[in-house]
RNA sequence: UCAGACGGUCGGACGGUCGCCUUCGCCGCGUGCGGCGGGGGAGGAAAGUCCGGGCUCUACGGAGACACGGUGCCGGCUAACGGCCGGCGGGGGCGACCCCAGGGACAGUGCCACAGAAAGCAAACCGCCUGUGCUGCGGCCAGGUAAGGGUGAAAGGGUGCGGUAAGAGCGCACCGCGCGUCCGGCAACGGCAGCGGCAGGGUAAACCCCACCGGGAGCAAGACCAAGUAGGGACGGCAAGCCGCCCAGUGUGAGGCGGCCGGGCGAGUUUCCGCGCCGCCGUCUGGGUCGGUCGCGCGAGGCGCUCGGCAACGAGCGUCCCAGAUGAAUGGCCGUCGACAGGGCCAAGACCCUUGAACAGAACCCGGCUUAUAGACCGUCUGACGCC
């Protein structure tokens, strides 16, 4: 898949970033965010990313095209929004698949504001 | 024209822009990455995982028995099937057509609730009839009967005529049923002489019997590469026979090696043959394995034509190469057109407006089945009405 940016590929690596990243919730989208330096401290290489689409979302269509609804929108604005040496978990609602694109897109801003702000807690 | 039956095809289209997976060619270097250009990139069900296969591993090779599971009219097709095609039988529909777990109930066992006198072996509750019986004149008793009533899903053929005390296949006709001759058919089966006065109720989606089929687990199968660990440990139980040699020796003893016998394990159980492994079994415990490559798409393959066949299907020729991901590509956004639906509008059409496409996403592959599915189109046929 993404290939502007690196993913996420282990159940483990999303067991980490969801459980222990800052979260922000928007009606189209909710973000999880962890920076890797704890782990690897001199790694400083470009954002990953990783997508998470339930089965609250619906069926398999609904969630395949709420994957490539995110993995478009990432693809667009983390390159320039996303800081380096950090994971991203966007995960999919079930207003994702009917939401219009330009909200969505604004969500992730939102989002990603709120999430980059410093000293805020893990629990908004 | 309307209503309907069957079969088949399709199941959003075009464009712009930014991307993804894969493959081929060329170029570059830091040899697996980048650039440029070309090709391909979800479904009819990709689904449910219900059958059948390929493939892989399992010692799983041959024969038999048992168990378990499946299938069940006949013939054909197929790699195979529980699939398909063509027939047969039964049922439904005016019809085109549709539906059917459709072997065996004289191999045996069981069951048939409720109701009813009686549910499988013949019997008789009400009734009908007879009597030289009894009587308190209501009936009772003895015998005959199974037509009628009543119960039931089902009551030991049905209808009619004769017959009779009343009745009864008691006799006859027709129908049904059983046996069965001959004829047609590969067969299931059908037709038809004749015989039998009727026996043999139902249930096998109850056990069962018969015939046929079937080892098990599955691509997280499995193989290789790299790195690294280990060729484990503890406890308990069972088995440790014979011969030869070596060491040792007073010795039929202890130890070691080899052979034979025996034993254990080997994917449902078991027997025989063959084969493999070696102490075997149980419990507890330590360590490793979730990186990469292959498997992984030329196939019971698609399309077209010809021939054989009623058909399923088969044969020949030509032509094409057509997804291959692995936190998982096949798309995101925008525009135009647009099906269904709703509204303007009381009804139909035209027009306008709004909304903006059903079921649904490959994960080893193939053949089926089943289930979900807005709508569009084509062909054949049936019935009704109208016209000629």
């Amino acid at each position: 898949m993404a290939q502007q940016l690196d993913h996420l590929r282990t159940r483990a690596e999303f067991l980490r970033v969801v459980g222990r990243g800052q979260k922000w919730a928007t009606p189209g989208l909710v973000i999880r965010v962890v920076r890797r330096e704890a782990e690897h401290p001199d790694d400083a290489g470009r954002p990953r990313l990783g997508l998470i689409a339930s089965k609250k979302v619906g069926s398999a269509v609904a969630r395949n095209r709420v994957k490539r609804r995110l993995r478009a929108l990432a693809n667009e604005l983390l390159p320039e929004h996303g800081k380096p040496g950090t994971d991203y978990v966007l995960i999919g609602r079930s207003a994702t698949v009917e939401r219009r694109f330009e909200e969505l897109r604004q969500d992730l801003l939102t989002a990603l504001e709120r999430v980059h702000k410093p000293g805020r807690g893990h629990r908004p």
